[in-house]
DNA sequence: AATAGCTATATTGTCGACAAAATGAGGTAA
DNA sequence: TTACCTCATTTTGTCGACAATATAGCTATT
């Protein structure tokens, strides 16, 4: 599959695209169960059909299955998060290090022209959201490490799961101008070929987006 | 699924297991095309089983999968491995660093009693082959890191991948008692609850295999 | 002879039905 | 009341058949 543009070719493509942004929009709740048959009705295909796009949800880490018994979303979880960003800090960290080194000039200036247009949102005091996929700053980084294996292990593998904590935990308050100050910084780095410090600039980021979701995850639990 | 003993429950799971160990074996040879009808007669399940199993296989970075056209096993190539080692690199560093903290005494005392039974297996003077799972070094490593999502990457991810590039290249010569010592200083970095030092010399442990492959791989080559 | 288009064949994608396993309700015994 | 067993129901796992797509071989035309 082209990790770029994702493209439903087949049945079950569509399934599975649709599923996921369900699952990571919040339409269908965390840690609720997914029935094949109900599925199946809801979307009008067949059971193989969403059996097939399941399994690749599980791929995915949001959703786990246990034989016989059936698949549930993940819960949204202190220790998940707190496991999920130590992988997410050291693979994406990579990936801005390689990034710094791969990307050619072209795509750093896309990419500064990316953020600019991020910088108009966050003046008008809209909530800086990011969408999936190519307008999503992280997204840009990891495909610019041209690192196959490590656009897959990402892309496919927790991308939608850490857009998932951002969407369901949401992301507002000072956080925000901050979050675009050190996009701008990383970029800065990149753009000076600076690999090193692209990488712990990039790691830092995210550990502090870490610690403003735990603090969000910790009071919505009370 | 448990992920220390992987256990085979449903028919799926065995198809599975038993395709990704011809894989990794070479028992069907790297870049071969997968025929589902094939396989559904070879091992007498329905095709059924046999998608939802190359299904898997794609999930373990061994199978690459287009729509309407159909599943080959992945090539092994120097781009391959250089990406593949980058990753490896830093994902086991991290459980390195991990495995330093979390481990329990008990587990260091379980994997230094393993390393002398591989020592035994080196004065032999026999290959070094290590089996997959739990009498792998770096299995015990990686599940030492008690990091879920990390455990996850590396051993449904990509740990077959890492062993099918080790097994069809083969691993001989003056390399074998070198990377024993290696692991062995590791250990006693672990040992003695030194994450940074730990992690330091996974990194450059795999660093060496990755050359040592490489070098193997461009020699098959001619 | 080379290429384009067509047809027959083979392969993958999807479906509905049946088999096997888990769940839950109801009843019985301690 | 509680624990355990039984049986009906629901849900998942597996299967063979059909539909849609790709592949390969053949023919015709330049």
């Amino acid at each position: 599959m082209n990790l770029v543009t994702e493209q439903a070719v087949t049945s079950s493509d569509k399934t599975f695209f649709h599923l996921r942004k369900d699952i990571v929009d919040g339409n269908i709740r965390a840690g609720s169960k997914l029935s094949e048959t109900e599925l199946a009705n809801r979307y009008a295909v067949s059971r193989a059909v969403v059996r097939e796009a399941i399994n690749r949800l599980v791929t995915c880490h949001l959703v786990e299955r246990k034989a016989n018994i059936g698949a549930r979303i993940v819960a949204l979880s202190p220790a998940g998060l707190v496991s999920l960003y130590q992988v997410r800090e050291s693979l994406e960290g990579m990936a801005a290090r390689l990034a710094a080194t791969n990307m050619t000039d072209k795509e750093i200036a896309d990419l500064n022209a990316l953020l600019d247009s991020h910088l108009q949102t966050v003046k008008s005091g809209e909530t800086y959201y990011q969408e999936a996929g190519d307008v999503d700053f992280h997204y840009r980084i990891i495909l610019g490490s041209k690192n196959d294996h490590l656009i897959s292990m990402l892309v496919e593998g927790i991308y939608h799961l850490i857009r998932m904590y951002r969407v369901q935990l949401g992301m507002a308050g000072p956080r925000v101008t901050t979050a675009f100050d050190e996009h701008k910084s990383i970029v800065q780095a990149i753009s000076n070929r600076d690999a090193e410090l692209a990488e712990m600039l990039m790691r830092r980021h995210i550990l502090y987006t870490r610690n403003s979701l735990e603090k969000k995850l910790l009071e919505d639990a009370c």
